[in-house]
DNA sequence: TCTGGGGTCCTAGGACCC
DNA sequence: TCTGGGGTCCTAGGACCC
């Protein structure tokens, strides 16, 4: 059967999200930053233009940053999650047959639609997800998921296209692909693209042209997917359906390098906090956590890393639990002498929540107790990530990462509700 | 000065088994 | 002279994604 795939993919996603409950930041530059403020991880358009890459250290950029007033965000991931809901939700209306691909982007399956409907089509979605959420998005037609990528990306790249490009059965697939650089293809990364530009293939038409055993050689069956992929041979499908996770991990680096054990301790017991929450969420309880501590690998005092493997009689997501076997580990681990950068945990044997095997020995997590930890997570999702906590989780640490320009949670905490006014 | 954090997929090679 | 070969499982490393 012979499938039709969009692509429709939120533009500027992070910034977007902020400039819906802030409109004094149209048409000014704008930029989020990765989770310890490190990196700019999300531009506006005005932001591009002025020279913003994705990526780009902010220290490096401070100039920039004064010179031309651009207003910085540290991430708010809650705010994210809440807008990409909506905007699926808005998606879901067009298609029951859905993909949720990234916190960004969806894959639609058109499949039965007219080819001279699809623009029309396109248009209609994203002007109901501009309409509903706030939220420009951009919208890539074809045979295969990764000519509906490439569509996608000039789709928001032509003038003429205004966000909308249906490459399904066109004529002028040879022009697209021709358009577009090689190194731009989705699973073309940075190294496959210096290796086929000093092959003389350029374009994505030269690559889609070359002979195929020599892309399967150079680059693996994934490069010989990509190639039938835009000789419109569908080999990836649309899976609603998320995979179950196989591994739930905590791995965060310190605002600043801890040395001390105390330190490293309250560290270790505020990510054993967090990996019980993650496990809780998804109604899971860990059997066997590997807990690994870790200096920075970019800095040049002494290295050291170690890891530790801790198993859990009865499988368990009670933080009490996670964080006194965790910050025993750690205990463990921890040499005198080393600048640590990060702590990191990754429950590698994992039980569902109403399966996990008892013990004769040691007493099954009870049903009230699993209560309250529902509610607590309940009342700190309302209120703030913090109300309620196990005392030894401090919050305050120097290690803590910063996070200091944060937009409020607009749409996921009651203090946070924007107020509108008449005026 | 500072350098994300979460993943996936594929391949090669070693250990082990019969 | 010649010293199996096929399967499975695991790990490490390399490439990629957002």
């Amino acid at each position: 059967m012979d499938h039709i795939f969009a692509l429709v993919d939120c533009n500027n996603f992070y910034v977007s999200c902020e400039k819906v409950f802030d409109f004094t930041l149209r048409g000014r530059p704008v930029v989020v930053l990765s989770p310890n403020d490190g990196l700019v991880i999300a531009r506006s358009n005005e932001a591009k233009a002025l020279g913003f890459k994705m990526g780009d250290a902010v220290f490096q950029m401070q100039d920039l940053i004064k010179e031309h007033a651009v207003v910085v965000f540290s991430s708010n991931y809650a705010l994210y999650f809440d807008m990409c809901d909506r905007v699926r939700e808005v998606l879901a209306q067009f298609t029951p047959r859905l993909e949720k691909y990234s916190i960004d982007e969806c894959f639609l399956d058109l499949s039965g639609f007219q080819p001279d409907e699809l623009e029309d089509y396109g248009r209609q979605i994203k002007a109901k997800v501009e309409q509903w959420t706030g939220i420009p998005v951009s919208v890539g037609i074809a045979e295969t998921k990764n000519l509906a990528k490439l569509a996608n990306k000039l789709a928001k790249k032509s003038e003429k296209a205004r966000g909308v490009l249906n490459l399904y059965k066109s004529p002028y697939l040879d022009k697209a692909l021709a358009a577009t650089d090689v190194g731009d293809l989705w699973g073309v990364g940075h190294q496959y693209e210096m290796m086929l530009k000093s092959n003389g293939i350029v374009n994505a038409l030269q690559f889609r042209d070359a002979p195929e055993h020599w892309v399967r050689k150079k680059m693996t069956v994934m490069g010989a997917r990509i190639q039938a992929e835009l000789r419109r041979t569908e080999c990836y499908s649309l899976e609603e359906l998320p995979k179950p996770q196989e591994m739930v991990g905590t791995a965060q680096g310190f605002g600043i390098p801890i040395e001390s054990l105390d330190e490293l301790k309250a560290a270790a017991a505020a990510y054993a906090d967090k990996e019980a929450k993650k496990l809780r969420r998804i109604k899971q309880c860990v059997k066997e956590l590997v807990v690994w501590v870790q200096t920075n690998h970019f800095g040049r005092d002494p290295q050291y890393g170690e890891k530790a493997i801790i198993y859990f009689p009865v499988a368990s997501n009670d933080p009490a639990v996670l964080i006194k076997k965790v910050v025993a580990a750690v205990e463990l681990l921890y040499k005198k002498g080393y600048k640590y950068k990060r702590i990191g945990l990754n429950a590698i044997k994992t039980e569902m929540e109403n399966e996990v095997q008892e013990h004769l020995f040691v007493g099954k997590q009870t049903s009230e107790r699993r209560e309250l930890l529902r509610v607590i997570d309940q009342l700190n999702e309302v209120t703030g990530a913090a109300t309620v906590r196990m005392a030894s989780v401090a919050i305050d640490g120097r290690w803590v990462q910063k996070a200091t320009r944060q937009s409020p949670h607009f749409t996921t905490r009651n203090s946070d509700l924007p107020i509108a006014r008449v005026v």
